[in-house]
DNA sequence: AATGGGACCTGCGCGC
DNA sequence: TGCGCGCAGGTCCCAT
């Protein structure tokens, strides 16, 4: 669930709060959520050091440590980092050198921690398509044009733009008033703009507003994100369209449930 | 190249 | 009340 929004908000929250912050000790409780190297090697490597530094890259979180190594986390659906963390239901807790600790929970266990020499080289962040922010309404016009896919699954798909997920491709193009199962080819010149310009509007209000909490993502301070009041089709099924009262759909799209307006969204 | 399906997991809500 | 089932969606992998 965490998508570019939520993981820029726990990604500024750990700037203001933990950056510069000593780990002391690292519990492990599931092993499974430690994908590299052994656990013992993980807890040896993050034990005295401290964070830097707090990156993101498409949906994945890296602290840049003081021994020159990099904490990456990808919370994929259901990974929370909570600070001050009471240790109930956490997978991993580090502990910290002013007494208090960071829960990183994870009810089903989808979540993947690493610790790397260079994080740049991990093939998941090689792959990586641009950041929203970072491209021209040119650029992305002309990623549009050689796609021959359809709209939604080519919003998800991290290798050709990061960042953005299941629910948020939803209101984007709910936003722009496109009909998710369309051809990318396909969009005028004027439907790739409007497209381009709610993108970056949507996530920039989703980054104001601490990201969206439907399931479990909530922010380091454990509380909620206040976007989902916002949302204007995602899992609004069977409800009246915001903007013309027409029953919203839900379909399946790249096997994932899609919700959309038929009447709004051509 | 695009698409569909299954896999990884757990907990929730539903129908019976 | 209790149980089985489908579903949630980020990513990878395989088959067509």
């Amino acid at each position: 669930m965490p998508e570019l929004p939520e993981v820029e908000t726990i990604k500024r929250d750990l700037e203001r709060i933990i950056k510069g912050s000593k780990i002391t000790k690292v519990s492990v409780y599931n092993p499974m959520v430690i994908r590299y190297p052994s656990v013992e090697e993980f807890k040896k490597e993050l034990t005295g050091v401290i964070i830097k530094n707090i990156l993101r890259r498409a949906k994945v979180l890296i602290l840049e440590l003081s021994n020159g190594k990099a904490l990456v986390i990808h919370l994929k659906m259901t990974g929370q980092l909570v600070y001050p963390g009471d240790g109930k239901n956490s997978r991993v807790t580090f502990h910290l050198s002013n007494g208090q600790s960071i829960d990183f929970n994870d009810q089903r266990l989808f979540a993947e921690l690493r610790v790397l020499d260079d994080w740049r080289t991990l093939k998941f962040i090689q792959g990586l398509g641009p950041e929203p922010f970072d491209i021209t309404l040119k650029q992305f016009k002309d990623m549009l044009k050689v796609k021959k896919t359809k709209i939604k699954p080519l919003l998800m798909d991290q290798t050709f733009i990061s960042g953005i997920g299941n629910l948020y491709a939803a209101e984007v193009l709910f936003r722009s008033g496109i009909d998710p199962q369309r051809r990318a080819q396909s969009l005028s010149n004027q439907e790739k703009e409007n497209l381009f310009n709610e993108i970056k509007k949507v996530l920039e209000e989703a980054i104001y507003y601490g990201g969206s909490s439907v399931d479990n993502y909530v922010r380091l301070s454990g509380k909620p994100g206040e976007y989902a009041a916002h949302h204007k089709v995602y899992g609004r099924e069977g409800k009246p369209c915001l903007a013309c009262k027409t029953v919203i759909k839900r379909i399946s799209l790249g096997g994932r449930g899609t919700y959309f307006c038929p009447k709004c969204q051509k």
